[in-house]
DNA sequence: ACCTATTGATAAAT
DNA sequence: TATTTATCAATAGGT
C-alpha cells in the first residue's frame, strides 16, 4: 500500500492529480482563511487563480478592494510595529511634499471607501485639494518631459508649487 | 483534562489566547497558501491584518499588485452577479458623461495598477483629463451646495451640466 | 463524490 | 516566546 498523506514539496506533475488536489487544498485554504478572520478578528483577503485561470476569492471585510487599499496605504507610509497609519495622510490637511503616487493612492482609497455623492463639504474640499495637487503634478511632469525651459525662467521647480491650504 | 484541539467557531474573547492563536493560525494559513501555489501551480495572493493592525502578506507571483490587477481585469469581463462594473469606463477613451464616482474609480484603478512615474505621454494625458474632469465636477458640486445662483444667469443648469443626483 | 489511513495543524500546558 | 504533546483537522490515494 502506497504512502498516504505525505506530501512532497514540489509541483504535482500529473494533471489529474493536480486538479483534484487543487480543489481539496483550495477549500482547505479558504476555510482556514475564514476561521482566522472569525476567530482572531483579523482582516483577510485572499485571491487564488487556478492553473486553468479560474478565480476564487475571499474577503473578510466588505470587499477585496477595501483590504487591498488598506494594504496600499500601509506600504505607502512605511510600516512600524503598531500601525495606525492608514489614514494619516488622508486626515492630514496638507499633501504638499507627497509624491504623485501617494496622492493618487489617497484619492483611490477615498473613492472606494466613500461615495462622492455622500461627501460633506469638508470632504469635498479635501478631495478638491487632492485632485488639484495631483493635476498640478501630472501637468508639471508632462511639461518637463515634452519641453525644456519654455521661457528663461530662473527656477522651473517653483512652477508647480500649488499651495493647497 | 480539558479538550484540546477542538475549535469553537466564534471570536476568541480572551485577548491573550486570541493573540497566540492568531500567530499559530496565521503561519498555518501562509504555509497552506504557499503549498497550494507550489504544488498546484496556482497564483495566490494573501493579505492579513492582525487585530492590532500589523500587516502580513504573501504572493506567489511577483507581487500582490500583479495578482490584484489580474483580479480587477477578471471582474472586468463580468463573470457573475456581484459585479460592479467600475472598469467599464476605464476602457472608454472619453470620460464625458461619466459620473464623478466613475471617474474617481478610474483614477483609483490607474493608481493601483500603474506607477505614475512609469506612465508614458499618452497615459499622462489621459490622467490629466481624468483629474481635470474630476476636479471640475467636485468644484461644481461645491459651488452648487454652498452658493445659490451667483449672478442672474439665465440658464445656470447649462453651465455645469453635471448630473449630481 | 465518498472513504479511511496517514500526515499535518494546533490548543493547552509548560 | 519556544517546546511538548494530546487531540482534532486536512488530505492523498483509492473506490
Amino acid at each position: 500500500m502506497p504512502q498516504r498523506g505525505k506530501v512532497e514539496l514540489k509541483r504535482i506533475e500529473d494533471k489529474t492529480s493536480r486538479q483534484v488536489r487543487f480543489s481539496k487544498r483550495r477549500s482547505g485554504l479558504f476555510k482556514k482563511a475564514f476561521e482566522l478572520a472569525l476567530l482572531c478578528d483579523a482582516e483577510v483577503a485572499l485571491l487564488v487563480f487556478s492553473p486553468s485561470g479560474r478565480l476564487y476569492e475571499y474577503s473578510s471585510s466588505s470587499s477585496i478592494e477595501e483590504t487591498y487599499n488598506r494594504y496600499k496605504q500601509f506600504s505607502l507610509v512605511g510600516k512600524d510595529a503598531n500601525n495606525r497609519n492608514t489614514n494619516e495622510a488622508a486626515n492630514n490637511n496638507s499633501c504638499e511634499g507627497s509624491s504623485t503616487s501617494d496622492i493618487l493612492s489617497i484619492i483611490a482609497q477615498w473613492c472606494t471607501s466613500r461615495n462622492i455623492d455622500q461627501m460633506d463639504d469638508g470632504e469635498l474640499d479635501r478631495m478638491e485639494d487632492l485632485l488639484q495637487e495631483a493635476l498640478g503634478q501630472v501637468q508639471s511632469r508632462k511639461v518637463s518631459s515634452t519641453e525644456r525651459v519654455e521661457a528663461g525662467n530662473g527656477d522651473q521647480s517653483e512652477t508647480n508649487n500649488i499651495s493647497i491650504n
